[in-house]
DNA sequence: CTTTAGCACTCCGGGAAAAGGAGTGCTAAA
DNA sequence: TTTAGCACTCCTTTTCCCGGAGTGCTAAAG
């Protein structure tokens, strides 16, 4: 059965109403909010029905109603309006991503703090990989004989590089030929690959410089496994507790060492670039009576980052929404602008 | 006036069942505990004297004592028993500092993960330098004309690297000679100095090459900077929820959010290896009715860190020292160990 | 057939009153 | 100095009651 468009009227009253004020909403309260052109009781009736198709909810008889998680689905889907975010508030989100670009692991943080402080919910962010890193190069510098740097360029242009100390002396002479077999070797190789390709190699250098290629590829792969994970910083957690459905200590604790200890198992959008999720739409457990809105961003060409929010079923979609995605065109602008200029030489 | 041994021992049977049970304690109780050696009627009188004292507290007459915190201060200085661990408690504290070695963050967040959860309470853990970092050697590596990779070793014997993007092309032949000004003019050398002896080689070279001085001295001395700060991570404060004083949302809310957004400010141990902070002894408002337990370790040589727990003015002391010294000396074994061979080798 | 007014009924929330209990402080005796 | 006895205090919990908001039904009006 199709809603009529006065039910849908209603049942966007009965949301807006709700999620500013936690509290079931009656009839009389509607219909005042509708202009007064129908009566309470032909609300009423509207209501019942409303109840019945599961878009509302009441605690107990003689309540008010609330909205149903799939009440909640169809104003977000249908009845929610875009909201614009006023000059103002764009000026802010950009404001906040004016984040100098040092590790990305702190500016995660940052723009987690950021997002979380504009929504006054819990927000997380992460950024992934989309395709598997590897090394572009490597360089071995002396320091002395029992000791020298690694240094490797890796396929997303940066730099990273190590200290190795060797257990037996190497003649510094050495380092250039070992430097050609690791390029000439272990370049563009996935990690795995490199630890298998090690064996290959044993036999045609001396015991000193394998030892050092061996300490050099296993620090590689470790780094590009390190930057290959997804990272996942959260930030606010606490201010679930000013919302009353938080009020219970209980509740509260489960939902917040979820999001300290669980974080990877946080959702991600799997389709489009934002995705909103009510309450027992979500997978987890721990989420079942929580919404989360996840938008996803660029980071260059082949990092995709994610940025979402969690709050109570009772959540100002329209807002956290526009918000949310506000930030994340942000994000993606400020990396491009970042990435604009790495050298394109290829190895090959 | 001195207090007697019975005041003593009935102030340490207050403290420790106030401990367990967060409600307050009465003479009756008490009189059980000490084995029925003295009449609840005595242990009255003796209870009146101590409350006079200012030892202990009452909510309202007619109810049970409770310790003040200078009871508190009293049983940590001097009736506390300095608890052993078991056998297979160290086990534990050892097994959860079977860390690798990664980077110090990651590091220093899975010891607070595992202090808090060992100890039931929030826990926090930093590092900091003693002294200056400054950098031992320069190394410049052509990528190409654009491109160059910047090397440096600090003096902690670390590594680390950036790739230089250059607004002007530089010749490869170039690169030694810039490696050597830098060698000679801005190792062992604060931040600060740094950038102010820029200004000295400024005509020495040629326009391109300072370009890229002023980039990788920028980059040098952001990088001695971030590595100095002292970085504070937090773990486990959601477990504050699931204590009777915190109960109430707000009171939480208030010690959690110091927790994730005031970190730098909580105490660090000025005098001794552990010191324990009672109630309104904190400085900081938000601490005025918790308690902080911390105590610092050693990172090789010119680093200090250190790990605290706080928790409410209710705190099992006995039981959080005992952990904490343990997890203290855990961490300055871990670090002795891993500092065992970096290359002596001064630069002068 | 839909809308509206009227009305009885339900159920929650809050406040007052009552009951219960733990613990004290005092007194007087051992 | 210690102890038993007892009255008193004050908190906590329970119970009870009331008011109000809101519903659902019915019957009349549009």
């Amino acid at each position: 059965m199709e809603l009529s468009d006065r039910k849908r009227q209603i049942l966007k009253v009965v949301v807006e109403d709700y999620v500013r004020t936690a509290e079931p909403v009656g009839s009389k309260a509607i219909a005042a909010e509708m202009g007064g052109s129908v009566s309470s009781a032909t609300i009423r009736n509207e209501l019942s029905d409303l109840t019945e198709m599961g878009y509302l909810e009441q605690p107990h008889t003689s309540a008010g109603r609330m909205p149903s998680p799939k009440g909640y689905r169809l104003y977000v889907n249908e009845l929610m309006e875009a909201q614009r975010l006023s000059l103002a508030e764009t000026e802010k989100i950009n404001q906040s991503l004016q984040l100098k670009m040092e590790e990305l692991d702190r500016l995660l943080a940052q723009a987690g703090r950021a997002v979380s402080a504009l929504v006054r919910y819990p927000a997380y962010v992460s950024a992934s990989r989309k395709t598997e890193l590897t090394v572009r190069r490597f360089e071995l510098l002396a320091v002395d004989e029992r000791n020298c740097i690694l240094v490797m360029m890796t396929s997303d242009s940066k730099v990273k590089s190590q200290l190795l100390r060797m257990q037996l002396k190497v003649d510094p002479a050495d380092l250039p030929a070992a430097a050609n077999l690791l390029n000439s070797h272990f370049v563009s190789t996935d990690p795995g690959g490199m630890s298998r390709h090690l064996m290959n190699v044993a036999d045609q250098v001396s015991p000193q410089l394998f030892l050092l290629l061996s300490q050099a590829v296993s620090f590689a792969s470790d780094a590009l496994e390190e930057a290959g994970q997804r990272e996942i910083v959260t930030a606010g957690a606490s201010r679930l507790l000013k919302l009353p459905e938080f009020r219970d200590a209980d509740k509260a604790h489960e939902l917040m060492s979820f999001l300290a200890d669980s974080k990877e198992e946080l959702p991600q959008p799997m389709h489009r670039p934002m995705e909103i999720l009510i309450g027992p739409e979500n997978v987890k457990e721990a989420l079942k009576d929580t919404s989360v809105v996840v938008a996803s961003y660029d980071i260059g060409d082949d990092m995709r980052g994610l940025i979402g929010v969690v709050g109570p079923t009772r959540m100002d979609y329209a807002a956290v929404a526009a918000r949310l995605s506000g930030f994340a065109e942000g994000l993606t602008r400020l990396f491009g602008k970042q990435e604009e200029l790495p050298p394109k030489e290829e190895p090959k």
